[in-house]
DNA sequence: TAAAAAACCGACTAAACAGTCAATTTGTGT
DNA sequence: ACACAAATTGACTGTTTAGTCGGTTTTTTA
């Protein structure tokens, strides 16, 4: 594995452990196994490498996620399929679920940098197809796009805390239930 | 005002603006004008403050909100009031919005600190009555309590970008519809 | 009003930190 | 085989940091 990913995997693995302020440079290197200087060869700041990390993150969940979707799907089964695909990969993949969360209500965070993301469109042409046909609510395509991405969180929050749940297709077919009606006219 | 508030209020401005790692416990003295030596004094470490921050801002926010609930309001008419405060208080309050974020969304953050707080056995109580009165989903009261807690922070990162609407009572209406629809049976 | 306690000061320190850099190794094209 | 570029090293540095401490002022108590 290349340096880069190396160091990427341990800062991950760190920042959702001991958040940014509690994670050294050096630290990061030492446990990469890499030198110091390397670090600031890939990322020419430590910032820097925070950014990097949350669009390599961002870039990988909803490449994921919206691969799910198939053809010919309702909005409802899309919207299913988006929702728990999200979910499920954030289960999986809990040091990513930890380090988006602190990233995303960090000052590091600009709406600006949501805004360059590529996928936001897509998500949010999914939820102005909706509006138009009258299927969602009649509000700004942009809450809606919130809620569901608000919602997976909290679902995969509450989905942690009760492992035994985690498997209980029916149940998580109920948690979708509150996310269909929120956005649903 | 005694030095204790204003190293709070000076803390809780810092926090939000630059986050945690960005501020320093000289500065914040400094902005405070107080001597550095009295911030050890009140919080031994920086990390007590953070925490001593954090029950402060829940526990106002908390106290405002449940008291705009009154006697005899339908389950509706008290999720509504309760939620609406809840976003009118975090608009109002953008530094306590912000700090709060970044402190549940970071590893300072646990379960065991949220559980040992009165507030949320009184939100779980109003979820479990209405489970039981089939006006809920039937799912557990912890979820139904979380998902309106998210989607008030939803509700107002929203506003915060669409400030025409914040004074708009029917667009706010249409929200709180989310939110209803989200956990109503 | 005296003495004890609590609040307060700001200079100080030891450790930790992000980022640099000159030197070395590895890879690549000719 | 050669030259040139890119990757890599780890010791180093100037600064910043949380937290300490001896001493001073203010408040409380009896």
């Amino acid at each position: 594995m290349d340096k880069r990913t190396k160091l990427m995997l341990t800062a991950k693995k760190l920042f959702s452990k001991h958040g940014f302020y509690g994670t050294a440079t050096a630290r990061i290197a030492k446990e990469a196994g890499v030198s110091n200087g390397i670090l600031f060869h890939y990322f020419s700041t430590k910032d820097k490498l925070i950014e990097a990390m949350y669009f390599d993150v961002k870039d990988r969940i909803f490449h994921y996620s919206l691969g799910q979707i198939y053809k010919d799907a309702t909005l409802k089964e899309s919207f299913y399929t988006l929702w728990l695909a999200a979910v499920e990969w954030n289960l999986e993949n809990p040091e990513d679920f930890d380090f988006m969360l602190q990233f995303e209500n960090s000052p590091f965070y600009s709406l600006e940098i949501e805004k360059s993301h590529k996928y936001v469109q897509m998500t949010m042409e999914l939820a102005e197809q909706g509006i138009e046909q009258g299927e969602f609510k009649f509000v700004s395509p942009l809450i809606l796009v919130q809620v569901v991405a608000g919602l997976v969180d909290t679902t995969v929050k509450f989905l942690r805390m009760n492992e035994d749940l985690q498997q209980d297709t029916e149940y998580k077919n109920k948690l979708f239930e509150i996310v269909w009606d929120a956005i649903k006219k």
